[in-house]
DNA sequence: TCAAAACATGAGCAAAAGCTCATATTTGCA
DNA sequence: TGCAAATATGAGCTTTTGCTCATGTTTTGA
């Protein structure tokens, strides 16, 4: 017990050796195809570490309980979606036209939940009863918004705060549901979804920087 | 046993007397609170039952096992919604300009999860576990469609039938969550979010009826 | 090389969940 | 009013869940 703090214990023993690591590693990745094939009931500590091929002894080594692997799993797909999205859609020196950043965003966030489809899971699940859980969501959001309003500010700087803050809200929320709901569509409707969203964001946020946008 | 159909059993006996129905009632209502208060896995049978002040032997005259209360749920709020919609946004005779069709629609979603905040939970809840809330949950999702598709036909009949319901899809989804996120924020904000939701819908629905809609 | 420290294991416990059923109460009808 | 059918009740059974801990195995470092 090095740590003190009151904050939620993320592990009980830290893995020092790697196949330590890894055998964290297959319970994040078990829990959440868990809870995407059958929601948080089906997630059961010990199909989870059924599901990780350890027993589940090594799972209560490393996670004090059962909500800390969600605290967990959330907390590193939080991290690697911001990433994700500061390399590929935001974050660029160069100046970029409205269609283009709009094209790029929601290729982001599409990429982003077809190779991690069990992101929005854990949240949804969330729903009231792990109160920490939507701390953390409220906090990776306000992050992914503050993002987003240091991108908007390149094209109109007369935006007041709560303006971009709103506008930064609908977008995160609108995109990440339709991106979400089109993994389960069947192929050419999924593909639609991520032109439609293409085309109600770029629309949404042509109201706002309506001609500052500049096409060769 | 009068029913012999392979469909979810909805309910074992069907409440006759006032009192009965009065029950089953409080019952859903009790089921609706605690999954909105603490998610799927505080909604437990007993729980239910001591919510609604009805010992649970009753719960069990009425309902076969804890999925049907949720069943029971999802189809008298999908009722409702429909209903709603039709009655406040839709289906009316005159022609109405786009800008108050949006306000309208917004508005009368907007105030249906204002009144039934567990709607929402009850799906969310549903993720996978409850197969048979799912295929519910699409359906209901068809008619919504196909009611907003009804009205689209409006402004302009060129549309194909997928842009349709693609538009709508977009649509019931968007607005849908939109409206259930705000449901937690604080009044301010949740006013703005209401009136981008109206202008997000409008400048979406104006890309595909530019100037179809007349204002005086 | 070998003891001590660190780590791994899974049978099984306590608590909680879903649900039943024997018994008590109310209702409908003569 | 009396009796059978319908309805109400909640103690408690069964199953499942989260989690522990006594015992066995591996690694470390002198």
């Amino acid at each position: 017990m090095t740590e003190s703090a009151s904050q939620p214990q993320k592990m009980r023993r830290k893995p020092r050796q790697a196949r330590s690591r890894e055998r964290v590693n297959r319970i994040l990745v078990a829990a959440e195809q868990l809870l995407i094939e059958g929601g948080y009931t089906a997630a059961t500590t010990n199909a989870i570490a059924a599901r990780a091929q350890v027993p589940i002894g090594t799972l209560y080594q490393f996670f004090p309980d059962k909500a800390a692997i969600l605290y967990a799993l959330a907390e590193r797909y939080g991290e690697l979606l911001r990433e994700h999205l500061l390399t590929s859609a935001t974050g660029r020196d160069l100046p970029i036209s409205l269609p283009d950043y709009v094209e790029e965003l929601v290729d982001a966030i599409e990429c982003f939940y077809a190779e991690h489809p069990g992101y929005l899971a854990i949240f949804a699940q969330a729903q009231g009863a792990l109160p920490e859980l939507e701390r953390m969501e409220e906090a990776l959001d306000a992050q992914l918004i503050e993002d987003c309003t240091r991108e908007h500010a390149r094209w109109d700087a007369n935006l007041t705060e709560s303006d971009c803050h709103a506008i930064s809200f609908v977008l995160v929320k609108t995109i990440g549901t339709l991106m979400w709901l089109s993994l389960g569509q069947e192929t050419e409707f999924r593909q639609r979804l991520v032109s439609e969203a293409k085309r109600f964001t770029l629309s949404y946020l042509q109201t706002y920087f309506s001609q500052s946008s500049k096409n060769p």
